[in-house]
DNA sequence: TAAAACTTTCAAAAAATATTGAAAGTTAAT
DNA sequence: ATTAACTTTCAATATTTTTTGAAAGTTTTA
């Protein structure tokens, strides 16, 4: 496999999985060419080797902004813009796991544990759901402390953790 | 909160959770009632409570079946099948995750494995592409069999492990 | 302050995805 | 072997999501 090839292989197999996983491919798929490109991108850049339009650039390079993984940054002399991507794989697996435990996890603890306090009434029913429910919050909310944990720890998180749970 | 109040919260909050998970908003509604239904519900109960067609319901029950999180019961003397959900949270859990290894993690390691082999040519591309998907197939492999080893372990691995990496 | 060099916004169009429902398929009872 | 009771399939339709591109906005330079 030459490079081209590789290139092209691991951006569109990045933005399949982004779709996969409630993020779009466009945002997917510039996140992957910023992230193994050396040199920061214009615009301009990411247009071309994309195919996609001047809007959807923008637009999908603010939302990889906003989830603090991709940055501007300011060639001297140079007006344009260019953009990288967060080089270390591990602080960006540390910013993603940050972020979706605000944006989805703690939201959802929020929904099951206001459902798991209602009103007990003695059905069947009602025990099921208020048993039920409770399971999950204690699940969602252990794996949330879980996340967060894993978000203050050094760089070698991953590792480590690993070997504790084999140990 | 009143019960109906609180499953219609449940039922929807579940409902857009999947979405932002790749799963459809239908699937994860079937799959949030029969968790908290304390009885195996037919296809015309669940169409009926949840207001989607025969077929879609049919499809849907389908793909939770594959994921082996629904199963088919049959009730003594009646030709209609019924649906019910694993109900205990961790094998849910541990269920997903082997499914999520198998279905997306596992083809994503081979593709980054297979692209960080690319032919080296000296230019810093190249060594850019080769560094950066390898660092990436190094994580999602200990990724993997972190999630492998969760899988394989007893029912209350989820504290254990957050006990291991708190201490 | 006007023009040039950019970026952002957003309504409209396109693409992708999910849903419907009726016909075809299956199985069990008579 | 026919009918009844159910489930599955799938082409058509509806809905949702993404993308486009041109107009509006912003900042810098002359």
């Amino acid at each position: 496999m030459n490079y081209d090839e590789a290139k092209n292989k691991f951006i569109s197999t990045w933005g399949s999985l982004g779709t996969l996983w409630g993020i779009n491919k466009a945002m997917a798929q510039i996140h992957a060419l910023l992230l193994i490109s050396p040199e920061p991108l214009s615009m301009e850049d990411i247009m071309e080797e994309l195919h996609i339009s001047r809007g959807n650039t923008s637009m999908n390079l603010r939302q990889l902004m906003d989830w603090g993984i991709v940055f501007k940054e300011n060639k001297m002399g140079e007006r344009k813009e260019y953009f990288t991507s967060e080089k270390d794989v591990q602080e960006l697996a540390r910013q993603i796991a940050k972020e979706r435990s605000r944006r989805e996890l703690k939201p959802t603890i929020k929904v099951l544990k206001d459902v798991s306090n209602t009103q007990e009434d003695g059905t069947a029913k009602t025990k099921e759901l208020i048993k039920q429910t409770k399971a999950l919050h204690e699940m969602a909310d252990t794996l949330d402390i879980m996340m967060n944990k894993v978000v203050g720890q050094d760089h070698n998180w991953i590792t480590k953790a690993l070997v504790k749970l084999i140990k």
